[in-house]
DNA sequence: CGTGCTAGGTTGGATTTTCAATCCCAGGAG
DNA sequence: CTCCTGGGATTGAAAATCCAACCTAGCACG
């Protein structure tokens, strides 16, 4: 029932690409496990941040903890799959620091290797970046 | 006026974040050049994705080009900040490949060095990927 | 001439999402 | 008893999206 071409892209799309996922995710890989802390950071309407969460938590992405029982309260753990999603949202960030954002980049990171985090997406042969003139589709999903 | 955390993943968002938005920019990286194609390779509404290749053009990601006088027809082509989103087009692909999609990938990259295209986003300075543990943010934008 | 086709959209109206604010519930503090 | 916190659910209005149909300009067929 699904139109286009069938493609990793558009079903990534499909579990990450709503409105807020991925600043939800974005909170949640700098810490913040509770609700009302990533409804204030992302500036999420509640509602709409629920959704998000629920989906995120029934697509593996995410994992809910329940840290209290009575009243229930819960945090939220990103799972590996959630994880894995971290290159992409530095690549986001790199791509806003340099052709969105004006001034300073806000946010910095630094590496497990101690030096400060600047991340470059490379072809595993080569080493070298992926976008050089060259590269280019050898197989592609049909369009339905 | 903006709520939520100043931060470049929200700004590159707001940019090629709405729906279709990077789906028509992956058509866009395989070639297809013309609206028509783009409507039916990613399966968007034609006024959403008129709407969304003006955003992409206003936002400098897309040029659009007359090839053609009477009748006027256009062409859209990635500036530089459109095929510098390939990295994330990929991570996002590579992703679904691995966390979403059933089967073997779809669609399949040649690098320009030869070699069958496997992404990874590493730390520039030690090569390592950069989801290692141990990598965290050392500054934060603020929350507005 | 009249019909149909192509390309690149725009328009109209119905349907969905999103939004902000309020409400709810449970427990603890004062 | 009342207020505060945390984690949502509910509600009614506003905005975005969807689909189908239409438009324009030129070309081609019969």
């Amino acid at each position: 029932m699904r139109r286009g071409r069938e493609c990793s892209v558009a079903e990534a799309l499909e579990v990450v690409g709503e409105r807020w996922s991925l600043l939800a995710l974005r909170e949640i890989m700098l810490g913040e496990r509770r609700f009302n802390q990533i409804a204030e950071n992302t500036g999420a309407s509640r509602d709409i941040l629920a959704a998000r969460l629920r989906k995120l938590v029934d697509a593996g992405v995410l994992e809910k903890v329940q840290y209290e029982d009575h009243p229930p309260r819960f945090e939220y753990y990103p799972t590996e799959a959630g994880r894995a999603l971290q290159p992409i949202l530095l690549g986001l960030m790199a791509w806003g620091d340099k052709y969105v954002h004006q001034g300073e980049p806000p946010t910095l990171w630094r590496h497990a290797c101690g030096a400060e985090l600047h991340a470059v997406t490379i072809c595993e042969h080569c080493g070298e970046p992926v976008n050089a003139p060259g590269t280019h589709a050898i197989r592609l999903g049909a369009v339905h």
